[in-house]
DNA sequence: AGCACGCCGACT
DNA sequence: GTCGGCGTGCTC
């Protein structure tokens, strides 16, 4: 008899794939791509089947339990495309493969602990009982459903439980169950229709004896409309539950339900504006579409300064892809997903495209998903999880704003949403566009030696002139003097905000134009510091500074969240001379107000934007110049097109500056000059003005005079010397514990096996060393860095092998935590 | 990651 | 003997 095995990938940490057998009833059903349930250990596990085969070396196979789909959710595209990831990142396929697919759609078992029918008369046999079995008993008595997971009880308890547990269950108090965890489910919705061949209203009172008011009113509804939503009878109708009943009952009207797709709605309101293209425009969108129509894998680099009309090249692109019968993917930064971007997008393709975000409900989720999955939509737009969209015959993939860190996943596994974008573009044989106004070093790089092609927009689409940019440097702001104010500004105690960006600000105000402040950093006070002893308040689990909210009246630490009360005396020494320093958004709306009491301002940072309803509100009433002056971190520093916005200020640009990350310049200049981008967009002259501590830096003056090829031929140089990306490829070892002696040991073991591999001498491998927040959450850190010159590692290959050595030859030690990151952004 | 199993030590 | 805390090793 012949046998069938099946290749299973499942989304668990474990670097390897599992052989199950497929019983005979699945023979003919079961296919590459399927989602299976299969038992694992004791527990009951969802899987991707990923192979059939009909022998395997595999002792002891268990069996497929069953099969979830009826056709594949993964195409041979997906595997494939997720065998790169799960490849080049260092992490288990399965993992990767469920990134296609909602969360909520897996099912796994979980095993529920509930009371025995006689566990009273149990109990009371039970010779000595103590107080945890009558906690258990009690907890889960008070349940919802009676029932709860072991998890459950010993997070309410507070203790573990698995000894009593288990004897609870030998005595026959508690059963254990095995249950499955829900899926989310399509939404069906309730609707009435006539079942008399509309039969007069006179007929029906004969025939079904109908008398009362409401049934006569739910008659006539019935022979007006076709079919009608209960909830609709009920809220619009006053129609009772009862008066439908007893129409199904005589046989009148039957109920039947409809699939309902849940689609979040976009408050944002924009006129549809019709644009012609400027030559730029035209030939890049003519380029890009002829490489789309010829299936040829190309990469494009869209530079286009700020306001050059990118969107609307995106859109020419996707409506070309559309006539050809292919579909495209567009990924944009998850804060600059605004309502505004969307509503462009939406008025131009309108019920063929899907959005994606984080704030979508769990079943808008299952609905986009299955939108994307059945054909439905032909576009879909979303942050990187977008990438991973279910699309059968992907043309064009956009990165829009791909310089944005937030394509870079910071948790397993570690991908880059714009580099694989590109390989999903190559699998797929489409085009693949990264499009910035600030391009990352690397992907100019890649631009001028020809691996991408340029296409560049220099001109403001709306005609409007690039804002005038000027630099003050505070160490010199008494150099601004002069400035005849209506009201005394000396007498306020103003800390960050120089006389000319006040001035400025003033002017605009008058004008009744509206100002755009950029502070990239919340709270109030960055930090509090002791006069007597030095102190400055620390975290208590991290190696940070808390940082003073004073909305809250707390301190708060910004790396894990963690709040505490504010000390009016030094914990040190005693002493109540504590001096705040740093400010935050919240100091600055509060300098502001004080200088313009009447102004109408606005906070935005994540602390404010706790909604979407919210950040709807803001972004919607600031279009409106119903706010005067917004005050935000970099949230507002994207992807807003404001047409009365003539002021943009940076408060302090030398927050992050300073930081020690070869990409600290770079990244200071991408977000100056974003911020500038905002100002001056309509008919009216833009202004910005940027305060910093640091004018000397090359940075500034380039973002003065929009020169991003300047900065690029400074920045490209250092990057050579200092041999980083694009010259090398950087990968990440973290090694994370509570215990600082254990961290810096196993690092070093590492180090020691890294030192082992074969290829050693072509990387450069550097001693381990404690990254800037050294502590956080109360683990202690280390990191290893690796660098790969692409000179003599093209692909990567040497530097993922070397990662790979060590995962084979480090045995973990408990509590030891090791992370792997190839291409990382980040050594903070 | 879960989960079972088994060893050990503390406490009646 | 009872109870609870870990460490270890396995999962097709």
């Amino acid at each position: 008899l012949k046998k069938l095995f099946a290749n299973i990938a499942l989304d668990i940490p474990i670097d390897s794939i599992f052989t199950y057998e497929v019983p005979d009833y699945l023979f003919d059903y079961v296919s590459i791509g399927m989602r299976v349930l299969v038992p694992f250990g004791n527990r009951t596990l969802t899987g991707f089947v990923i192979g059939l085969t009909d022998s395997t070396e595999v002792q002891n196979t268990k069996q497929i339990k069953s099969c979830l789909d009826s056709e594949p959710v993964l195409t041979n595209e997906m595997i494939k495309f997720a065998k790169f990831i799960s490849d080049y990142y260092l992490s288990n396929l399965g993992e990767v493969l469920s990134l296609f697919i909602p969360k909520k759609l897996s099912v796994n078992s979980e095993i529920y602990f509930s009371l025995t029918d006689n566990y009273i008369v149990e109990l009371n046999n039970l010779s000595k009982a103590n107080e945890v079995i009558f906690d258990i008993v009690n907890v889960i008595l008070k349940s919802k459903d009676r029932r709860l997971t072991k998890k459950q009880i010993e997070n309410k308890l507070n203790q573990n439980i698995t000894y009593s547990l288990e004897l609870l269950v030998k005595k026959n108090i508690i059963q254990k169950e095995k249950l499955y965890t829900k899926t989310t489910q399509v939404l069906l919705v309730k609707y009435i229709r006539n079942k008399t061949k509309n039969l007069p209203l006179d007929d029906v009172k004969k025939e079904f004896g109908i008398k009362t008011l409401k049934q006569i009113e739910l008659y006539e509804l019935l022979i007006q409309n076709k079919e009608i939503e209960l909830t609709e009878l009920r809220k619009n109708f006053q129609i009772p539950d009862s008066t439908v009943k007893s129409f199904v009952n005589k046989g009148i009207a039957e109920i039947f339900e409809i699939k309902k797709e849940r689609r979040p709605d976009n408050l944002f309101e924009e006129e549809m504006k019709l644009l012609v293209l400027n030559d730029e425009q035209k030939n890049a969108v003519d380029k890009i579409s002829e490489s789309i129509r010829k299936n040829e894998f190309k990469t494009f680099l869209l530079f286009g300064v700020t306001g050059s009309g990118k969107t609307e090249v995106y859109i020419r692109l996707l409506e070309n892809a559309i006539k050809e019968n292919k579909q495209g993917i567009v990924l944009v930064p998850e804060i600059s997903l605004t309502p505004q971007l969307i509503k462009r997008f939406k008025n131009k393709f309108g019920d063929k495209i899907g959005v994606i975000h984080s704030k979508l409900s769990e079943g808008e989720r299952l609905d986009t998903y299955t939108g994307i999955r059945d054909g439905k939509y032909d576009i879909v737009v979303g942050p990187r999880s977008a990438l991973f969209s279910p699309l059968k015959n992907i043309g064009v993939i956009i990165v829009d704003e791909e310089h944005d860190h937030s394509y870079k996943q910071d948790n397993s596994p570690f991908y880059n949403a714009r580099d694989m974008a590109i390989i999903r573009s190559k699998i797929n044989n489409g085009v693949c566009v990264l499009g910035s106004a600030t391009p990352s070093v690397e992907s100019f790089f890649n631009a001028k030696s020809k691996r991408y092609e340029l296409l560049t927009l220099k001109k403001r689409a709306t005609k409007s002139a690039l804002p005038f940019v000027k630099v003050i440097d505070l160490k010199y702001k008494y150099a601004t003097d002069g400035y005849d104010f209506k009201e005394d500004i000396e007498k306020l105690k103003i800390k960050f905000l120089s006389k000319e960006l006040i001035y400025s600000i003033d002017r605009r105000l008058e004008n009744k134009e509206s100002i755009l402040l950029l502070q990239n950093r919340r709270g109030y006070h960055s930090y509090i510091e002791c006069v007597s002893c030095g102190l400055v308040e620390q975290c208590e689990r991290c190696n940070i500074s808390l940082t003073y909210h004073k909305h809250i009246d707390l301190l708060k630490c910004h790396l894990c969240g963690f709040t505490k009360k504010r000390n009016f005396n030094c914990s040190n020494c005693g002493s109540s001379k504590l001096i705040s320093s740093g400010a935050g958004t919240e100091k600055i709306e509060e300098e502001i107000l004080e200088i313009f009491p009447k102004a109408i301002i606005e906070r935005m940072d994540s602390d404010t934007m706790t909604s979407k309803s919210k950040y709807q509100k803001v972004l919607s009433d600031f279009y409106k110049a119903k706010i005067d002056i917004l005050v935000g971190t970099q949230i507002i520093s994207k992807g807003l097109d404001f047409p009365n916005v003539t002021l943009v200020g940076v408060v302090n640009s030398d927050i992050g500056l300073l930081l020690p990350d070869f990409r600290a310049a770079e990244k200071t200049f991408q977000l100056l000059t974003q911020v500038s981008g905002r100002s001056g967009r309509s008919d009216k002259p833009g202004e910005v003005i940027i305060q910093t501590k640091h004018s000397e830096y090359k940075l500034f003056s380039k973002v003065i005079e929009h020169d991003y090829d300047g900065f690029y031929d400074y920045e490209i140089k250092l990057r050579e010397m200092g041999e980083y990306p694009p010259y090398s490829r950087i990968g990440l070892i973290e090694i994370k514990t509570k215990d600082f002696n254990v961290c810096k040991e196993e690092a070093n073991k590492i180090y020691f096996i890294l030192k082992k591999f074969k290829y050693k001498d072509y990387l450069t491998i550097l001693t381990p060393s404690q990254p800037l927040f050294s502590k956080v959450k109360d683990q202690n850190r280390f990191h290893i860095i690796v660098k790969s010159l692409k000179s003599n590692d093209p692909s990567g290959k040497l530097l993922i092998d070397s990662f790979k050595f060590v995962k084979e030859n480090y045995t973990k030690q408990k509590d030891v935590k090791i992370i792997y990151d190839i291409d990382c952004m980040s050594f903070l």
